[in-house]
DNA sequence: CCGGATGTTCACCT
DNA sequence: GAGGTGAACATCCG
């Protein structure tokens, strides 16, 4: 998916939707609502709102309505994008140009002007009346070190830890392997066995991958990023990179800096 | 044809 | 209980 970066883009994109009324809510999708809700009542329960915010809890989107209605939670999953009256605000991902295709719509609101689609070629996303941000960890880029090094004491893997999102939300794939490289961390290490000055560092390096490739456009603008093939070399050393699964995910990671 | 892709969840192990 | 693994979800791409 779009990672925290892309969800924020997609935030940003969804603000100008603040302040309108939902007339209609499209479903063409029924499995991508999360839990079972029938369309006709997460119709019942969002048109007429006034969607009042759009704000963002890790890869989460939550919509805001009027007169103490319920919140509006968007999961884009892998492949999903926002549209919003018309303007796909990130155009060159994966699968960017299926994207501009209105057949992959599964889940859209109108308005009385203009409208708002989610599209998801893939289907993994998912919509969810007032989603449970209780089990969710901090927000990656609102965390203080404190709340860091804390959430990092277990004994997964750092790269399996800093995915989790009940303990950080908003870090994937991509930023997590940007933000190791960059911190010189290998993604196999146990998490609770660094010491003080590498979850210092981490911690800088997280926040600086998310500040640099933030002004890039997102999570695929990492200098790792276009390494990350077999034969792929270590931008920084020269090294061949190692390729490896950690925590369930494909992991590049280069074993001369990274340990 | 096969493996893999920015994610989440669940069953089944250790 | 914590955490690992593999599968499933659905579709396209190289």
């Amino acid at each position: 998916m779009p990672e925290m970066l892309e969800i924020e883009i997609y935030r940003r994109s969804a603000e100008v939707i603040v302040g309108r009324e939902i007339k209609k809510v499209r479903t063409p999708d029924s499995n991508y609502i999360k839990g079972g809700v029938r369309p006709a009542n997460l119709r019942k329960a969002l048109e007429g709102r006034t969607v009042v915010s759009a704000r963002r809890h890790g890869k989460l989107l939550i919509l805001e309505t009027s007169d103490n209605g319920p919140s509006l939670g968007m999961r884009f999953g892998m492949t999903g994008v926002l549209v919003v009256d018309g303007v796909d605000a990130i155009s060159d991902m994966q699968y960017s140009s299926l994207r501009r295709n209105p057949k992959w719509n599964s889940f859209s609101l109108e308005f009385d002007e203009g409208q708002l689609h989610m599209r998801d070629p893939r289907r993994f996303g998912r919509v969810e009346l007032d989603p449970d941000e209780s089990k969710m960890g901090p927000d990656a880029a609102d965390m203080t070190f404190k709340e860091f090094r804390h959430a990092l004491q277990s004994s997964a893997p750092i790269k399996a830890r800093l995915m989790n999102q009940a303990v950080i939300a908003g870090l994937g794939n991509l930023l997590t392997d940007e933000l190791l490289w960059r911190a010189g961390v290998n993604p196999s290490v146990l998490s609770r066995s660094l010491d003080d000055a590498q979850y210092k560092n981490l911690y800088k390096q997280m926040r600086a991958t998310l500040r640099i490739l933030g002004a890039r456009g997102g999570s695929h603008r990492g200098d790792l990023h276009e390494f990350r093939h077999r034969d792929g070399i270590c931008p920084k050393d020269g090294s061949l990179l190692c390729r490896e699964t950690v925590g369930g995910r494909t992991t590049y990671w280069c074993p001369t800096h990274q340990r």
